[in-house]
DNA sequence: CTGAAAGCGCTTACAG
DNA sequence: CTGAAAGCGCTTACAG
């Protein structure tokens, strides 16, 4: 009868679809807990990032979603809010359920040792969005640096010359990329790189909100802004708006992630497309390369941003 | 041994955390599935909604997700798109992997029948949001019919006269209170009710952004929308400003949630609040309840919303 | 090809 | 109080 409900081709097509017939009839339900206590496989996979509510993951979890279901594995979530312990203990949680896998963003701060233990217990791991030092598995991400420098000099071909970047922290590779791919465009055509220039935090549109008054506020107040991704360049837009300052014209602004919102944000933002869904559809097939026994290799993938210009960025005007 | 890991009182200190400890060494690693099998208590909840890219959902599953953590359990998340075949789908996932409950957002057209089957196969089932007709289970949603009113009544009191209802559906019980409450707010007070002036459909910002035109074409235009939800309203904002229109001032525009983002819209919408974080926390303990065997009355819980006005309503103008 | 038996790793009722 | 045995519902290797 299992093999008949497994569509199993040692079974002939009109038994099984009397057994079938028979078992929808009885109600009878398939135990997976039964099934994955004797195979070892469960059919589910794990996925935690740090927090699903911010549009950025939401995005890359769809493109998952879409992958996973077509193997027909059903995935478990979780947000770490960087906080490695509470990671661990999905991580204990997976183990317990007998996952095969986990697509991880890790929290800040998480040591290789937490991923090998997973390794080591069967667990296989891909990483996207942000890699761990010393950690041998694959990871997909898009290349910040290349990206931040895209925007930076964007806003340097409109003449900019003094220019800020807004949030960001250099605890995450992400951070410290992004920090360098601006720094490193500022520099190569000898403009200054100043550290009060930089706003290191916000991450969120609240915070962006929030910084605008220190951004108008800095000495020689630059003409523009590189920020950390589209929710806190949507959030000092809207301060800028409030302070009656129009972006692109008053105050240049660029963003990161290019999310679905940007296009329609007041003015429409220019911002760099950082390949949510190609990193969410790689990561996924990625792994199920690995639980179908397919060796990989660590190591990043690197996806290339692209740059999309629209109204929040324009040619610079001092005052 | 498997008593002192579960910190059974029948197991003295010391052993217990000798017992631990050399678990640990060996890296042991407790096997929920046999457990499961043959506790029939997994530790596993579903939860599946519209889609969690959604910040209202976002913002309930936030608040469930607290709940259920301090309850030790483990939630399994999926979007059904308002496509019936694929909550059916995550149903029988759920039972096939012997969930001990599940928290839903029925999708559009969910028969009692679905609920039904969770319920009589042992799933315990509690609804949020959206209620089935038929179906005798716990429901926790706002009170919309009596929010939307709320919002009504403030434009009216601001001296509109001429109130569109932009976004929404009559295929949902939400859709229809609603809109019922609509009207009565402009009923009750001898205001008309034109049909061109309910704009059905929209409920995410694109379609709020899309549904500007047809907004501003309308014969003797309105001066003041009550739109679906903040998603509709902050679109809609975005649309105005780009037609050189100032919400607040020229067009009166209210929303619906009081989502995180509406206080720092441009302009701060004035909105209803929606007790999202009620929501989330009362489905989650009526459910875990539940499973610790208290019994249950099926049958709507209304949480009251508020109004809470901000910038983007204004006394009317005539043009 | 078919059917009965063993075993996955737990928990619990039961014998000692 | 302790320890060995049964059984949860599957899958698979094996005997017939």
């Amino acid at each position: 009868m299992s093999l008949a409900l497994r569509d199993s081709p040692l079974v002939a097509d009109g038994t099984r679809e009397r057994i079938k017939a028979h078992a929808r009839e009885i109600g009878y339900i398939y135990n997976r807990r039964a099934a994955s206590l004797r195979t070892s496989r469960s059919g589910i996979v794990g996925v935690v990032v740090h927090d699903i509510m911010n549009p950025f993951f939401a995005e890359i979890l769809r493109s998952i979603e879409t992958e996973l279901d077509r193997s027909r594995q059903t995935f478990i979530l979780s947000n770490h809010y960087d906080q490695v312990e509470k990671q661990r203990n999905f991580i204990d949680t997976l183990l317990q359920l007998g996952a095969d896998g986990v697509i991880m963003s890790p929290a800040i701060g998480t040591p290789a040792a937490d991923i090998r233990v997973a390794e080591d217990n069967g667990l296989p791991v891909v990483l996207i969005a942000r890699s761990v030092e010393g950690a041998d598995v694959p990871v997909f991400r898009g290349d910040d640096a290349y990206g931040t420098a895209l925007a930076t000099d964007h806003l340097i071909a409109l003449g900019h010359r003094r220019i800020a970047m807004i949030g960001g922290t250099d605890q995450t590779s992400t951070g410290r990329d992004r920090y360098q791919g601006y720094v490193n465009a500022m520099k190569k055509v000898g403009l200054p790189v100043r550290a009060d220039w930089r706003i290191v935090g916000p991450r969120t549109k609240q915070a962006g909100f929030d910084a605008t008054r220190r951004f108008l506020d800095l000495s020689d107040r630059p003409t523009a802004a590189v920020c950390w991704n589209d929710l806190v360049a949507i959030g000092l837009m809207n301060g800028l708006n409030r302070a009656g300052l129009l972006p692109g014209r008053d105050v240049s602004v660029t963003g990161y992630d290019d999310l679905e919102e940007a296009a329609i944000a007041m003015p429409a933002l220019t911002t760099v497309w950082n390949g949510q869904r190609e990193v969410g559809r790689r990561a996924a097939n990625a792994l199920l390369d690995r639980l179908n026994g397919i060796e990989m290799h660590g190591g990043q993938e690197l996806i290339r941003p692209e740059l999309h210009v629209r109204q929040s960025t324009g040619p610079a005007r001092e005052r």
